[in-house]
DNA sequence: GTGAAAGCGCTAACAC
DNA sequence: GTGTTAGCGCTTTCAC
C-alpha cells in the first residue's frame, strides 16, 4: 500500500471502506501463477471414517493452517485410480507439498509422478525417496509384547493387517524379537477384516489353539476383535488379553478400555508439517530425512494377568 | 489436440512420450484464472476428531470427487478467527462453492463475506440465505421420544448441546411435542461437555431427580453419558435408558450398542454436493432451497422397558 | 520513491 | 479447420 502524504487520510479511508464494502479480495490464483509457488498442501489419507486417519487429518489441517498453508484432502480408500487422480490434481494445482498419511496404493506410479517435482513427506508410512515421519514402531511392538509377556502370557498371537506396510512389519518384528527372547513361539495371523464374520472365526480359532493374548497392529482392528470376542462369549481380559496400537480417542472410553501403544498424533503432525514446510522453503535440502517419534504404553482394562 | 495428418504418427507419439516423460501437466491455476472459475470446493467442518464430522467429511470428499471437484477442508473447532481466515482464503482461492457442515461461529460475518459471491450450501445446519440440506430433525426428536414413551418411560430428560443450533432446537421441539401429548413433564438439561466431570454430575443429578431415560441430541454426547453412567454404577438400560442421534459407526459397536436416530450421512452428502454443483453450474437459480432427508430409528441395547 | 511494462501459463476469440 | 492474439489479475523489474 502506498502510504504517502499524497492522499488525505479521508480519501484513504474512503478507499479502504470501498474495498471492505465491495468485498475485494486479491486473487490468489493470479498471485500464485506469477510467483510460481502456492501455499497449498495435498494430503493423501486413507478413509476418513477410520478414526486414526480422521484424528491425523485434523491435526495436520490445524498444523498446516498454523504455518499458513491450506490443505486439500483425498480419501484414498484403497482406490488406486482415485488416488492417482488426486495426485495428478495436486500437481495440476501446483501444490507446494504433498503429505502421505497412508501408503500409496501404487508407490511406483506415485513416485514417478511426484519425485523431484514437489516435496513430499510420509507420515506413519514408509518411503525410499521422501522424508519419513514415523513412530518407533518396532519399539512399540516390543513394548506391547513385553507387556503381555510380563503378565504371564505364553501363547501370544500377533494379528497383522492385510495391508502389510512397514509400520506393520516393524511392529511384528518387535513382537517376534520379544517372543524369541522369551523362548516363546510366534504366531502371526493375517486377517482380512473387510469380510463380515471374519473377526469371529479368526478370534475363535486363535483361542481354540490356546492363545491367551492378542497383539493387534492397530486399535481399530483391536476393537473389532473385542467386539467379536464379546459375541463369542470370550471374556476380555479374563480369558483373552487384547492390546492394540494407536490409542484412538474411542479406545479410552470406559466400555472399550483398550490397552494400547499410543502414537502421539499431534506430535506426528507437527513434525511432519514442519519437515514439509522446511523442504518447501528450501531450508532443508539433500537426501531424505527420517524422523522418529517415541511411543508410549497405555495400560487399560483389556489386558490382565494370564491365569494359571 | 490437433489430430491432423500434418504430423506423422511417429512424431505424434514421440511428443506424447516426451509429455509423459517430462511429466508435463497443464497449470490449473492459469486455466482457472482465465476461465474465471475453479473446481475447488471449500468445506467448513467442526473438528474432524468428532466422528460425526469425520464421517461427513469423508462422504463429502468422495461425492465431490465424483463430480470432479476438489475439496479444501478447515476444522473450525469453534475457533472464530480461524474460521474467518479459512473463509477469506476460500474467497481468495475463488472456490466454486462453499459447504458448511457445522454452523459458522460468526454467521453475520460469514454471510456478508460470501453471500451473493459464491454458492453456499449448509448441511446438517441452518441458514436464512443459503441452500439447506438437513434431516427431519423434529421428526427424529419425535421418534426418539416416542420410542422411550412406548417403553413406558414417564420421566424423560432431553440433553441439549451447549451449541443450541437449529438441529438441536428441532429435535427438542419433537421431544417437547411428544411429552406434551403424553401429558408428561419436559425436562431440558443443557450441559457443557467440554469441562471434565460435568457428565458425571449431570447424569447423577438427572437420575436422582427420578429420570429413567435420557434423549441426547447427538451420539457423541450420548456415549459420554453412557461412560459417566458406567462410572457411577448406573446400569444401562436397566436403570437408565439412553437414546442418541446420528448413528455414528462406533454407536454400532457391541459394547456401545446405542439406540439412536440415524442420519443418513451418505445421502446428506450426496444431496448437499448435488445442490451445490447445481448452483455452481447455474442449473438452479433463485431463492434458497431446502432439502429434507428422512431419519430412521435404530434400536439397540441402550434402551429398554421402564421397570415398574 | 513512483509508475509503466513485462510476463506467469493458460483459454477464447478472432482472423485467415 | 488452423495459427495468432489478447488478456485473466496479479508481482516484479526496470526506468524515471
Amino acid at each position: 500500500m502506498h502510504r504517502s502524504g499524497r492522499f488525505t487520510a479521508e480519501t484513504e479511508s474512503q478507499v479502504l471502506d470501498a474495498i471492505q464494502k465491495l468485498g475485494f479480495r486479491p486473487n490468489v490464483l493470479a498471485r500464485q501463477l506469477v510467483q510460481q509457488r502456492t501455499t497449498t498442501l495435498g494430503v493423501m489419507v486413507g478413509a476418513l471414517d477410520n478414526p486414526f486417519y480422521a484424528e491425523m487429518a485434523m491435526q495436520i489441517e490445524r498444523e498446516s493452517a498454523a504455518h499458513g498453508f491450506h490443505t486439500m484432502f483425498c480419501n484414498t480408500y484403497g482406490d488406486a485410480p482415485a488416488e492417482i487422480w488426486a495426485l495428478e490434481s495436486y500437481l495440476d494445482y501446483r501444490v507446494a507439498g504433498i503429505l502421505f498419511v497412508s501408503n500409496p496404493s501404487e508407490p511406483k506410479r506415485a513416485r514417478q509422478l511426484i519425485e523431484r517435482r514437489v516435496p513430499t513427506v510420509f507420515v506413519t508410512c514408509e518411503s525410499e525417496w521422501g522424508d519419513v515421519v514415523r513412530c518407533d514402531d518396532e519399539e512399540g511392538g516390543l513394548m506391547a509384547t513385553q507387556h503381555l509377556v510380563s503378565l504371564g502370557h505364553r501363547r501370544i498371537a500377533y494379528f497383522s493387517d492385510p495391508i502389510d506396510d512397514a509400520a506393520n512389519q516393524d511392529r511384528q518384528r518387535g513382537y517376534a524379537k520379544v517372543m524369541r527372547k522369551a523362548a516363546l513361539q510366534s504366531s502371526v495371523v493375517r486377517w482380512d477384516r473387510k469380510s463380515a464374520g471374519v473377526a469371529d472365526t479368526t478370534v475363535s480359532e486363535t483361542v481354540r489353539h490356546g492363545a491367551t493374548a492378542i497383539f493387534t497392529t492397530d486399535d481399530y482392528g483391536a476393537i473389532e476383535l473385542v467386539d467379536a470376542a464379546d459375541r463369542l462369549g470370550i471374556n476380555i481380559p479374563r480369558q483373552l488379553s487384547v492390546i492394540g496400537f494407536d490409542d484412538l480417542i474411542m479406545s479410552g472410553l470406559g466400555r472399550i478400555g483398550l490397552t494400547t501403544i499410543r502414537q502421539p498424533k499431534m506430535r506426528l503432525a507437527q513434525v511432519a508439517v514442519s519437515a514439509l514446510v522446511d523442504r518447501i522453503k528450501g531450508q532443508v535440502k539433500g537426501p531424505p530425512v527420517r524422523h522418529v517419534v517415541p511411543v508410549e504404553l497405555i495400560v487399560r482394562g483389556s489386558t490382565a494377568k494370564a491365569n494359571g
